[in-house]
DNA sequence: AATATAAACGGACAATTGTCCGTTAGTCAA
DNA sequence: TTGACTAACGGACAATTGTCCGTTTATATT
């Protein structure tokens, strides 16, 4: 197999066939197309398939389950969300700070596609749970807040006892899409007060000033 | 028989028939029995019933999903390390000194218990997302970690202005199961340094000495 | 254009979860 | 003890997910 460039996400091996090419867009379609009218958790997938005009061989062979085709559909607003983080988070100014900024995105991001996380999350249940965190997603969130962390122990403004690794694990699940849903609409509390909670976190990561 | 009600399943409004007290026990033993000889993962709610000999409208008027019976089965459990928890963590000293005591103990039962928790996890998607926080037993650990935060706040321990609720969730989901093994198993961190990095966090909380 | 081949297709099928409802049997009061 | 009331029982049934495999078709090669 030839050796791809490190592309995002790790869809299409080869080249497309072009009958391929169309049952992936018209699932898309068709799946964009029902969430809209009914909710995400409303629709099942043999549903979509036929919405589609594709059978089940053919829905599961392009999108392996539910959550593959629904991070499918978040592809762009993540590439986005990707794209803007990067790009903050590589400009200059202090590291925490960029971490804070970086963690207020995040929740918006949340916030704004709420039902699509609900359902890859959902799908990562029994053999699947470990995918909830390996994928090229969740490694990329994660490989830059522990960017951010070192950057922030080389400058001193974190302690250098601190584990960057283990720490950016917690603050990212401080914002999984579960528990976001359960202090927004369970708790009724407000984006800004969770954010607010997570940055004093941060802020506790400091070095006390002499 | 081990007294119930306290645990995660909802509590039993009057009595119990014999008949249904005996159902009960025929599906968690059979249930014990099959999880013990091929894993919890591995093992149906039919065959449970199968082999417990009952029904299967029997079997989910008893336990509502696979997930309430994990649950039951882990009642004991659950039982001796809420009872630690409290009596530790009503004892006297320093809260946040309690409050890391606490993670430690909590690592240590998810290290226990992780394939029932598991499998409780699995059983949360869907219209039933919520229930992973809103349950006795989650609800117990949250009121337990805001009480310590508070008492921290009381004694000068921790900044006034930190968000004891929002801190309470952070920290728990911080050891949510799904996490715990993709960090134990995945990446291959040590529970100490898991509950070291934890404790580093809440050391952050400290008000800064002048 | 004809052909070979491997990818893609479709839908039947298996497995699992969870519900429904007619039947059975504990429990309590007379 | 008897009888009635109602919780509990059991298994068929519906819904959903995901797999398998014989058939079709796009594409590269001649």
């Amino acid at each position: 197999m030839p050796e791809r460039g490190a592309g995002v996400s790790e869809a299409i091996p080869k080249r497309e066939r072009s009958d391929a090419a169309r049952s992936r867009g018209k699932v898309m379609d068709a799946a964009r197309r029902l969430f809209d009218e009914r909710g995400v958790d409303a629709v099942s997938m043999h549903e979509i398939g036929r919405e589609a005009g594709v059978g089940q061989g053919t829905l599961y062979r392009r999108f392996e389950h539910k959550g593959a085709l629904c991070s499918a559909l978040l592809g762009e607003k993540i590439e986005d969300f990707q794209e803007e983080s990067r790009r903050r988070v590589g400009s200059r100014g202090a590291a925490l700070g960029r971490l804070k900024w970086f963690l207020g995105r995040l929740a918006k991001f949340n916030e704004e596609n709420g039902a699509l996380l609900g359902a890859v999350r959902d799908s990562a249940v029994g053999g699947r749970r470990i995918e909830m965190h390996r994928n090229p997603f969740y490694e990329g969130l994660r490989e830059l807040v522990i960017e951010l962390l070192e950057e922030a122990k080389e400058t001193r403004d974190m302690r250098a006892d601190m584990d960057s690794e283990c720490l950016a694990d917690t603050l990212l699940d401080a914002l999984n899409i579960d528990l976001y849903v359960y202090q927004r609409q369970e708790l009724g509390m407000e984006r800004e007060r969770i954010v607010g909670a997570l940055r004093s976190v941060v802020e506790g990561f400091r070095t006390t000033e002499p």
